[in-house]
DNA sequence: GTCTATACCTGGATAGAC
DNA sequence: GTCTATCCAGGTATAGAC
């Protein structure tokens, strides 16, 4: 049976306390920032003692490493995934939309980890953004070239600009984690909208 | 003359401390948060001692809220006016177009302040995110009026639901903290590029 | 109005028992 | 692997001289 089955199979306990600590560090991060989040803090909701915390992690900062990373790391490889489980002759239109989609929904399921990398990122010493910052370099290089893509193809319109139009369009997606609602709308509706509007804009159709 | 002329104006030289405090702090503010910001850094900024902050603000909280309700306020005002100063039989579509640009140019000159009180809001204790609360309202209502309106006049597609287009394209507006670079093209190009995207979309127009 | 000095507290981090 | 106890740096805030 599996109970007592490997018994010194590495880690077992060490992964759960692990997740505690980084799933109490998350959720305090997201809301408080960095500064003010504190170990005796993430302890307390983790339900254990803040010594205790350096079993798991060197630091503080190897904490909030962690956690800007899992967050970061949610959202690109969702989209990717995404992206690479299409048939390869999808068109460009629907490769968007389903970028759009995929991006909103990593983004508002996952929310402490992708919440605090979108939000704290900013203001965590430039030290440490290094860590994450290849990701994130790799995500940005995938949508600008979803676009420029797209754009070469005739999709999108030739005097748009997708160096304007990339950071213009995932901020508004990315800001979804200040005032999304869970309780008001599905995550797939607040896409359909973001891709209309995108798509067509909001003016009516001109008769 | 005027140098003398006043001797005893209520609070000239105290003016200008504070507001070099205010200023001090909403840069450090702006990159660090609420947490990492302390008042001898401010001080030391500021060009004064810590202790000499107590003289023109009470707590570290009272320059935070100064700070914040600064930065709301500029572009509440900003858009405000702007709305204000066009003639009444201004068409929706019009006035949309000024309200993006109103916005984008107060949050992006106002540098420190208006990024503040984007990036730090959140993650300041409740108990003083209220004090510019009904400033932070106040904006949501001219918005979701302005948009409202257009929609009912028709300028805005009837499919589309404006209480999800409205956090949509403030998000992506307000977004433009993190990544807009004045050395590469001026707001004004921004706007527009938003605003175009806004209206018609990124699609060609279909043939 | 600003300084110096300092009280007091809380934070991150370490040591060693269990 | 977790606890208790503790060190020390750095934070906010105050007192009183200038």
């Amino acid at each position: 049976m599996s109970e007592p089955g490997a018994p010194s199979r590495r880690g077992r306990k060490s992964e759960i306390s692990r997740g505690q600590i980084l799933d109490a560090a998350a959720r305090m991060l997201r809301r408080q920032g960095y500064g003010n989040t504190t170990l005796r803090k993430i302890a307390e909701v983790a339900g254990i003692q803040a010594g205790s915390i350096y079993y798991h992690f060197a630091s503080k900062d190897e904490i909030m490493d962690a956690v800007l990373e899992r967050g970061v790391r949610a959202v690109y490889e969702a989209v990717r995934d995404a992206l690479a489980a299409l048939p390869p002759e999808t068109p460009h239109q629907r490769r968007i939309e389903v970028a759009v989609g995929g991006h909103l929904e990593a983004l508002l399921s996952h929310g402490d980890y992708t919440s605090t990398s979108i939000r704290t990122y900013g203001e965590v010493p430039m030290a440490f953004q290094k860590k994450s910052q290849p990701l994130r370099d790799a995500y940005v290089v995938l949508w600008q070239d979803l676009l420029a893509a797209a754009q070469a193809a005739g999709t999108i319109r030739s005097d748009l600009d997708t160096h304007v139009l990339r950071p213009l369009l995932l901020g508004s997606l990315n800001w979804s984690v200040e005032w999304y609602d869970p309780s008001q709308r599905p995550v797939a509706e607040i896409a359909a909208q973001a891709v209309e509007m995108l798509f067509y804009g909001i003016l009516p159709v001109e008769a």
